[in-house]
DNA sequence: GTACTTGCAAATAATTTGCAAATAT
DNA sequence: ATATTTGCAAATTATTTGCAAGTAC
């Protein structure tokens, strides 16, 4: 919904929607804008923390939670069910994710809008949101797997 | 992977592999098998029981993991992130979920074969697996909304 | 008979809530 | 000034593990 590169565009949305720019958030939402992985809420805890090192691991969910409300995060699910959250960049766009090293690339547009539509009539379905992940390696990882193991 | 459309399919499956068909398991497999929409383990659970009492949901667990890992079952992953799962009962297909009753309708071919060579040579992503889920509302409960709601 | 599987209880992990103190505006 | 937000501790929920007893083959 929001596009958000940086941390100041997080700043103007929440001042507009009359939530407070507070230490903990700031904290928040910059671990998330400066990584190009996905993190769980404990590692962004972590980072975080160094900013702001009073930060509880409370304040990073609701923070987490806000920010994918708002449309400037999105959760990212795997398989096995335990998600993470990385920084929504793009208008609307899906992940590509490196299963080895965990980072997250956000690609725009999708093409889906004719699948979808042959699904809708096909099945009566309004359909309302959609969820596309992309799971591999990257070229970084793939070169390293040659070496490493 | 594999294409199950009944708990026999599960049962042959399970014996090619050495696994054993025990009564918990008949009982897991029966209720996915019969339900056409996605639920809890707790809920398989409670289902479950009414054919085998003595089932722990321990056991649900665990079955669950195993006919994910063999094909037969998917996890559903929502956009809060809790997952159930549902019956894979196609050779690769994806689920559209009605939000508002949790049917669960698998749709054939994905037809994503175009934007997965476009990112992939884009980024130079080794792309291993997709995962696209449709969420919206069924024709059922299009209708009962304007009624009820 | 034997290896696999189960169920229980307990451990662990993940997330949420209540509430008094802190703080952004 | 005051309404929002925080951090802690505790509660809740979800999932996994260790292990003796049970069961499919």
């Amino acid at each position: 919904m929001a596009g958000g590169r940086g941390s100041e565009d997080i700043l103007h949305e929440l001042r507009r929607r009359g939530y407070r720019w507070t230490r903990p958030r700031q904290a928040v939402a910059r671990v998330l804008a400066g990584a190009h992985d996905w993190l769980t809420p404990e590692e962004v805890h972590a980072r975080a923390r160094r900013q702001w090192p009073r930060l509880g691991l409370v304040s990073v969910y609701r923070t987490l939670g806000l920010l994918a409300d708002l449309g400037f995060a999105r959760r990212v699910h795997l398989e096995d069910g335990c998600h993470g959250y990385a920084l929504s960049s793009l208008e609307h766009g899906h992940y590509l994710i490196c299963r080895r090293c965990q980072q997250v690339l956000e690609f725009p547009g999708c093409d889906l809008q004719p699948l979808l539509r042959r699904v809708a009539r096909r099945t009566g379905f309004v359909i309302q949101q959609h969820m596309l992940e992309l799971i591999g390696v990257c070229p970084e990882c793939q070169a390293a797997v040659g070496i490493e193991e």
